[in-house]
DNA sequence: TGAAATGTTGGGGCG
DNA sequence: ACGCCCCAACATTTC
C-alpha cells in the first residue's frame, strides 16, 4: 500500500508521489449544481478511471457563494436527500462537508488518500477563481473539470469578431448552429467504493429546511433526480402541444414544464430535456413548433449564464450605467404590499401569493409583478431580485438578474423604458376566465369574470352580490396605474 | 415577451 | 340620391 491511509493533512506532501502514481487512489467526485447520476460528465470520467469514488457535497452558506435563499435551501435539502439515497442504492455514499470548499477538499483528500478530484464547472462570478484555488491547494491531485450545466459552455459562443453576444436572437442562432449534444448516459448501477469512508456531517444539521414556523407546507415539487424523468415525459406527452399558448396562461397548471428548479440544481441535464423534446417532435411533426418554443426557453437559460459569465457585474450593477442615476423610490409600505400580495391588482397579488406559498411563480406573472414593482412603484429592481432570490425554489444567479434587468430596462437587450405593463389588461388577456386569480386571491372568487381583474371598477351592486368590501376584504389599488405609468415615463425620460 | 394616443377608413343612420 | 356625422374597427405613431 502507498500512503493513502494516512489521514493527517500535514503528511500529505510526503506521500504525494505515491498517490499520483497510484491509479487505485480514489477520486473525489465533487457534487455542486449537478445533483444527478445520469448524464453527469464528471461522474462518467470518474467511472472510466476505474478508481474508487468518494462523492461529496460541500455546503458553504456565507463565505463563497451568495447565500442560498430560503426556498432554494428547501429544494437543496430534498435534492441532496435524493442523491444520497440514490448513491446508497449503488453501494456508495454522499459525504457532506462544510466549506469553504478548498479547505474541505484538502481535508477530504487527506482522509481518503485521494489521487484525483473531478467536478463539473460553474461560471458564476468568482467561480473560476474558486476552482483555481482548489486546484492550487491540491497540487498533488489530478484535477478533472467537465461541463454539465448548460447546452453550450458559457463563454464558448462568440460573434465573428470574438465578442460576446448581447442580444438573445443572434446568440440563440449561433448556439444552435454549433450545438453538439453529448450522448445520453444512464446512472451506473454501482459506484466503486473506497476502502473506508470518511466522516460525513448530517444533512439535518445544516438546517436547510424551516422548522417553526414551517412555511414550506405548500411548496410544490418533489426534489431529486428520482422523479424528473417522469415529470419530463408527462410534460412532453400532455403539455407540449399547448405549450406555445399555455406557457403564457398562468391558470393552466400543466402549461409549463416546471423543470426550472431541477435544472437549477442539475437534477436533469439540459441536453436531455432538449433531446427528449426533439424526439417527440420527430414522432409528431405537428409538435415541432411547440418543441422549438420549449428549446428557446432552454436557450434563454443558456443566454443568462453566458451574459453573467462575460459581464459578472451584472449580478448587482445596471448593465446600462445611465440607470445609476435613477431616482428609485423608497417605499416600505408599497414594497410590503407587493411582497404580501396586497397591492389591489389581482394578477399581481395572485402571483406574489403563489410565490410565497409554493416557492414558484408562473413566468408570465413574473414579468407582470416585476413591471409593477419597477414601473408602478419605482422601486429598485435589485430589491425585487433579492425577494425572488429568497422565495423561488428555482432562483438562479444568472436568470434572476438577467430577467430583472430586462424588466427594469437596465439590461442591454432589455424591454424599452416605455414598455409598461398594465396589470389589469395583462390579467384580462392571460387569465381571461380568472381561474388564476380565484385560486390565489380567494376573497375575489365570487366576482364575475367581467370584474375579476378590476374589482375597484365593479358596480357596487356586483361587489355587494360577491360580499366584497374593498378596503376590508381586499385592498383598493395602492397606486393608480395611469398616474404611475406617467410618473415612470417621466422618471425614465429624465435619465436620457 | 405593451399600452395609449392619434390617425384612417368605411358602413350605416339620418336629414 | 346625396352629404354629413357618428363611431366602430383597424392602422400608425408615440411614449
Amino acid at each position: 500500500m502507498s500512503g493513502v491511509e494516512v489521514a493527517c493533512p500535514g503528511l500529505c506532501h510526503k506521500f504525494a508521489f505515491q498517490r499520483m502514481a497510484d491509479k487505485r487512489a480514489p477520486v473525489i467526485l465533487w457534487f455542486r449544481r449537478d445533483l444527478r447520476l445520469s448524464d453527469n460528465p464528471a461522474l462518467q470520467w470518474a467511472l472510466a478511471s476505474g478508481r474508487a469514488i468518494v462523492p461529496v457535497h460541500i455546503h458553504d452558506d456565507a463565505l463563497e457563494d451568495r447565500p442560498l435563499g430560503a426556498a432554494s435551501r428547501w429544494w437543496l435539502h430534498g435534492s441532496l436527500e435524493s442523491l444520497a439515497r440514490d448513491l446508497s442504492g449503488r453501494g456508495s455514499r454522499l459525504i457532506l462537508k462544510s466549506g469553504p470548499a478548498a479547505g474541505a477538499l484538502v481535508e477530504l483528500a487527506a482522509q481518503t488518500g485521494a489521487g484525483a478530484l473531478a467536478f463539473n464547472r460553474l461560471y458564476d462570478p468568482g467561480a473560476a477563481e474558486r476552482e483555481a484555488l482548489v486546484a492550487d491547494m491540491l497540487p498533488d491531485l489530478e484535477i478533472e473539470r467537465r461541463a454539465a450545466g448548460w447546452l453550450a459552455e458559457p463563454g464558448s459562443v462568440l460573434t465573428g469578431q470574438g465578442a460576446p453576444y448581447r442580444v438573445f436572437t443572434p446568440f440563440a442562432k449561433a448556439m444552435q448552429a454549433t450545438l453538439r449534444l453529448p450522448p445520453l448516459s444512464e446512472a451506473p448501477s454501482n459506484l466503486p467504493a473506497p476502502p473506508y469512508w470518511p466522516d460525513s456531517e448530517l444533512l439535518d444539521g445544516w438546517g436547510l429546511r424551516p422548522r417553526s414556523p414551517d412555511w414550506s407546507t405548500g411548496f410544490i415539487g418533489e426534489p431529486g433526480e428520482a422523479g424528473v424523468r417522469e415529470q419530463l415525459a408527462a410534460f412532453l406527452a400532455d403539455g407540449l402541444a399547448a405549450y406555445p399558448v399555455a406557457r403564457d396562461a398562468p391558470g393552466d397548471e400543466a402549461g409549463t414544464s416546471r423543470l426550472s428548479p431541477r435544472l437549477r440544481f442539475g437534477e436533469i441535464a439540459p441536453w436531455r430535456a432538449l433531446a427528449a423534446a426533439r424526439a417527440v417532435a420527430e414522432r409528431r411533426p405537428g409538435l415541432s413548433v411547440a418543441a422549438s418554443k420549449f428549446a428557446a426557453e432552454l436557450a434563454w437559460r443558456d443566454f443568462a449564464a453566458h451574459l453573467l459569465f462575460h459581464f459578472p457585474t451584472m449580478a448587482g450593477a445596471n448593465m446600462r450605467p445611465a440607470f445609476d442615476d435613477m431616482e428609485w423610490r423608497d417605499d416600505p409600505a408599497g414594497l410590503a404590499a407587493w411582497k404580501t400580495g396586497m397591492t389591489g391588482y389581482p394578477i399581481v397579488d395572485a402571483g406574489m401569493r403563489q410565490l410565497w406559498e409554493t416557492g414558484w411563480m408562473h413566468n408570465r406573472v413574473r414579468m407582470i409583478v416585476a413591471s409593477f414593482l419597477v414601473k408602478d412603484l419605482l422601486i429598485d429592481w435589485r430589491v425585487g431580485e433579492a425577494w425572488f432570490w429568497d422565495c423561488l425554489v428555482d432562483a438562479d444567479p444568472a436568470s434572476n438578474t438577467m430577467n430583472w434587468q430586462w424588466a427594469a430596462g437596465t439590461g442591454v437587450d432589455a424591454a424599452p423604458y416605455f414598455r409598461v405593463f398594465n396589470p389589469t389588461l395583462q390579467g384580462e388577456r392571460f387569465d381571461a376566465n380568472g381561474a388564476y386569480v380565484r385560486r390565489w386571491v380567494p376573497e375575489l372568487a365570487a366576482l364575475p369574470d367581467r370584474w375579476i381583474h378590476r374589482p375597484a371598477d365593479a358596480p357596487p351592486a356586483v361587489r355587494d352580490a360577491a360580499d366584497l368590501v374593498l378596503g376590508r376584504d381586499y385592498p383598493l389599488p395602492i397606486v393608480d396605474h395611469a398616474q404611475a405609468r406617467t410618473r415612470a415615463l417621466e422618471a425614465w425620460r429624465r435619465l436620457k
